[in-house]
RNA sequence: GGGCUGUUAGCUCAGUUGGUUUAGAGCGCGACAUUGACGUUGUCGAGGUCAUAGGUUCGACUCCUAUACAGCCCA
């Protein structure tokens, strides 16, 4: 077969990717096999591919294709959630470039443009999940909407509803005036702002509001002075010595004149500003609770886009910011600003349109989460559901014991709609349906009554924790064969920030509707961060165009760099440069195909029936080569198990690029024109084919063009379903014996031709000029076996044994072996002499820390005999390589 | 302010229950090489007081305490 010059992986990807689809590779049905099920995080439906993407899902993609080629019946759900607020964002954009304003459209006719949007935009990102390679059943696509789940939602609404966990209730809550609903305590997110903490002075009278002696003011430190029209009391410390004699007093909120009781509470903090604090209790958390003890009134000075409102009495219609700048520029003409200073505080914004979450007073449904959340506690806290690193599980556990209720209305249209109706008086049941509803009111209040459905639909993760579950249909079609096989499911791999939104609550609902755990395993990656460190974001525009990224270095390239770079469980600095290591690397594979398609056309010297005897040294190097890949395979198998993936690929690139390619493959090369050995290409395919099986969860296509091209495969015979350990039995060559001395071997081998070459550099030999080796080991057995590799590695044109020094060669001892070299080339011992010096200044040094440890009494009485005896042999060949050396060195003289 | 995690080579990270004077890897860096798989390469090399200060121990990168710095979560 003709090969090109490079991997094409333009070509590769698209033929490979189609054709696993075609075969229905990635398509799972329960059968005798266990299954191994992950579900996708689904991404928001109005999402793009970016990197924290592309980390999370080829880590899936992974454990997935792994347990494919592992015998387990592997099933990875796909799909999307229908992110109530961005997409109803996306929409309202729609209709705003078509001239079309939401409020004039009715629910329906607004929910069918975003079906629209939805189904000409949305899922874009599983489009793009294909580019990147990932084996997901598209059979299965999921959607948090699609008619039985949007049945589910509104059941579980009603199950939580009747066992009394969910209510309805006014609290404080966090407003999101673009989007104008309200949002969890997840949604919004603090941020260090630098802001400016201005000092305004009140007014003060008595309480028949006449003024005090002196007309003596208050001075209040605030962040925000255009809620000063909201003010219904000034707080300050009860044992504050500045305050005490304002017991009973009144201040005056400037401008708008209303006089505000001046009352006593520990909470105010003495030595923040100027230790009196204003309350505003309609728009701050502290505020309210302060307003609810002492009984204050609350004035709601915003309306829901955040701008004043009337009972503002000042800047009604501008916007909180703007009535900002405007009151300070107004109280500083009327002399009541007193300073303004720098400030840097925390400022909340909302996760999905960035802007600055308002605290309101608000009625809206809740779920006590302290009735749900006890056994998805202890499920983490006793190791029943395990988290990778395991340093999360302090955080949940947390956030679990400090649990607070869950707001879960949003007032959107695009969601599950709240099945609660209303009476005119505001009376309600909760139902599955209006005919349910009518007959639940009727029972309820003894009467009919025209019923309204509430118009606010639920928060977008009131859906989503019940995805594990629910894609099975475990909920709309309760005990169905598929959830019993596919549920609990094995894996979920997300990024901590969602640990909460996400995380917590699945395995609540795990529990609370399934009565098991929703999955086993929880592995956490790291964040995505630039090489300076920042999280990647539109903002800031340093997300890499992700597709563009696979179309010019490939999918491969592009997973192993993001993999490469993403140390367990840590965030990662990524850069775009990791990308060409995995390029590299793909170049280095398509390099050694190569190699063996030319072996491949070139005749064979031995007859393939009769095998190399294993104790031909000619065999050695497979013999080394299959213990070498046994271990290695030990190793992954371990790291696997401990999520240990960007290890887990180190460790196979230096055994594909180290052990095979640079060491085995040189080892059984054939020299210029000569034939090649049929054991020894027999050999490197099979061993080839094993490294590609362990490598292609990492880079599915190079490996699957690589497999098909090293042999004419029958139909079906594709490397994405081939069965590791079906292969591992089948073809273990060589005879059966101990691995490890052959590993012992090839360190041996490989110590001796690096430190040959090394010397021969320091000779400066040229690589070209051959040398006559001798060796004095021993060790002959070894040496004997391996001798003819050593040549060929080092350029010697002879390896013979020597029982003694060898005159006038340069020498060289690595471990307790010396070897000798002699060339034509005239020598110049003083570079060797010196670096025999050195190596026995080193070891003179190493000897003496030694008999001093072993001198040490209390260290011989104390520790272990084993190390004792380490320490002895430690000391013993100390002596015998220095013993060896200053012979070397006496040998050089002349 | 409370809590958690971390600090090892220029960068990103390993370092298993304490035991090799003088701690590993990849990338990067330097020198050299080269007509046959691969310059998307090969060979060799240089690079670290393991954040700081104490303590426990025969022995500490590893265990303990404090400090500094960084990150995350919560308020």
């Amino acid at each position: 077969m003709e090969l090109s010059k490079n991997f094409e992986f333009r070509q590769a990807e698209e033929k490979w990717y189609g054709h696993w689809i075609s075969r229905g590779y990635f398509s799972s049905k329960p059968d005798g096999r266990d299954p191994y099920t992950v579900v996708i995080p689904p991404p928001n439906v109005t999402g793009i591919l970016h990197m924290g993407h592309c980390l999370n899902n080829t880590i899936q993609d992974i454990l997935v294709r792994r347990a494919r080629m592992q015998g387990k019946n592997a099933c990875w759900v796909p799909g999307t959630d229908h992110a109530s607020i961005a997409t109803e964002a996306k929409v309202v954009h729609m209709l705003r470039e078509r001239g079309i304003t939401k409020s004039s459209l009715s629910r329906d006719e607004f929910l069918s443009y975003a079906w629209e949007w939805k189904e000409k935009y949305g899922g874009i990102i599983l489009q793009q999940l294909k580019k990147l390679g990932c084996s997901l059943d598209w059979d299965r696509t999921s959607f948090t909407m699609d008619p039985d789940y949007y049945r589910s939602v509104i059941q579980v609404f009603n199950e939580l509803y009747k066992k009394g966990y969910i209510y309805r209730g006014k609290r404080m809550i966090n407003w999101d005036p673009r989007a104008k609903t309200a949002l969890s305590d997840e949604e919004v997110i603090f941020r260090e702002v630098q802001s400016k903490l201005y000092q305004i002075a009140y007014d003060l009278v008595d309480e028949h509001g006449h003024s005090l002696p002196g007309t003596p003011r208050i001075t209040i430190a605030t962040v925000r002075p255009e809620t000063i029209l909201g003010d219904t009391a000034i707080a300050v410390h009860p044992d504050d010595p500045r305050y005490a004699h304002l017991k009973g007093t009144y201040a005056i909120v400037p401008l708008i004149g209303r006089r505000i009781p001046i009352i006593f509470d520990e909470y105010v903090q003495t030595d923040f500003g100027t230790g009196a604090l204003k309350v505003t209790p309609a728009h701050d958390m502290n505020d309210h609770q302060l307003g609810m003890k002492h009984g204050l009134d609350v004035v709601d000075i915003l309306n829901d886009d955040g701008t004043m409102s009337k009972d503002a009495q000042w800047y009604v219609g501008e916007d909180r910011f703007e009535a900002r700048k405007l009151i300070v520029k107004e109280l500083e003409s009327r002399g009541h600003l007193i300073k303004i200073e720098e400030y840097t505080n925390q400022v909340g914004f909302s996760e999905r349109t960035d802007v600055v979450v308002e605290p309101r007073l608000s009625l809206q449904w809740w779920v006590d989460m302290k009735k749900i959340s006890s056994p998805a506690l202890q499920a983490v806290v006793g190791d029943e559901i395990t988290f990778y690193p395991a340093k999360f599980k302090n955080l949940y556990r947390h956030w679990m014991e400090n649990i607070k209720d869950w707001c879960i209305s949003r007032q959107l249209w695009w969601g599950h709609r709240i099945p609660a109706w209303y009476d005119s008086d505001g009376q309600y049941v909760v139902a599955m349906d209006e005919a349910e509803a009518a007959t639940l009111y009727r029972e309820k209040f003894g009467k009919d009554a025209p019923l309204t459905q509430d118009e606010d639909c639920l928060d977008t993760w009131f859906s989503s924790w019940l995805w594990p579950f629910e894609v099975f249909h475990g909920i709309s079609r309760p005990g169905n064969e598929e959830v019993n096989y596919y549920y609990p499911t094995n894996a979920l791999v997300t990024a901590p920030e969602i640990i909460f939104f996400w995380v917590a609550r699945m395995i609540m609902a795990g529990y609370e509707f399934m009565g098991q755990l929703p999955f086993r395993q929880v592995y956490f990656t790291g964040i995505v961060r630039d090489k300076q460190g920042r999280k990647m974001s539109k903002q800031l525009g340093n997300s890499p165009d992700l597709l563009q990224m696979i179309d010019d270095i490939g999918a491969d390239s592009v997973r192993f760099g993001i993999l490469i770079a993403s140390p367990a469980g840590n965030d990662l600095l990524w850069d775009e440069s990791s990308n060409e290591q995995g390029r590299n690397f793909t170049n280095k594979l398509w390099n050694a195909l190569k190699l063996i398609g030319m072996w491949q056309s070139r005749e064979m010297d031995t007859d393939p029936a009769s095998n190399l005897k294993s104790d031909d040294p000619k065999n050695w190097p497979n013999l080394w080569f299959r213990s070498r890949l046994d271990e290695v395979r030990q190793e992954l198998d371990s790291l696997f198990a401990q999520f240990k993936l960007s290890e887990a690929l180190k460790t196979l690139y230096s055994l594909i690029w180290d052990d095979y390619c640079s060491w085995y493959l040189e080892w059984i090369k054939p020299g210029a024109n000569e034939p090649v050995n049929g054991d020894h290409l027999t050999a490197a395919i099979h061993f080839f084919e094993e490294l590609l099986a362990l490598l292609h969860p990492f880079m599915p296509f190079v490996t699957e063009e690589i497999y098909h091209a090293l042999a004419d495969r029958s139909a079906g015979d594709d490397l994405c379903i081939l069965q590791m350990s079906e292969r591992d039995n089948s073809r273990k060559g060589g005879p059966e014996m101990n691995g490890q001395d052959f590993l012992k071997q090839g360190t041996v081998l490989k110590a001796a031709i690096t430190g040959i070459r090394d010397a021969r550099i320091r000779a400066q030999i040229k690589s070209r000029e051959s040398v006559k080796l001798f060796v004095r080991s021993e060790d002959v057995k070894t040496y004997a076996t391996i001798a003819h590799l050593l040549s060929k590695q080092v350029n010697a044109e002879q390896v013979q044994f020597t029982p003694e020094a060898v005159p006038n060669a340069i020498t060289t001892v690595i471990g307790k072996d010396q070897f000798y070299m002699v060339s034509e080339a005239p020598l110049d011992h003083s570079v060797q002499k010196a670096e025999m010096e050195k190596e026995i200044e080193y070891l003179t040094g190493f000897l003496n820390a030694v008999d001093k440890k072993l001198g040490n009494e209390k260290f011989v009485a104390n520790a272990k005999p084993e190390i004792v005896e380490v320490e002895k042999k430690k000391k013993a060949d100390a002596e015998e390589k220095l013993r060896v050396l200053r012979e070397s060195l006496s040998n050089l003289g002349h």
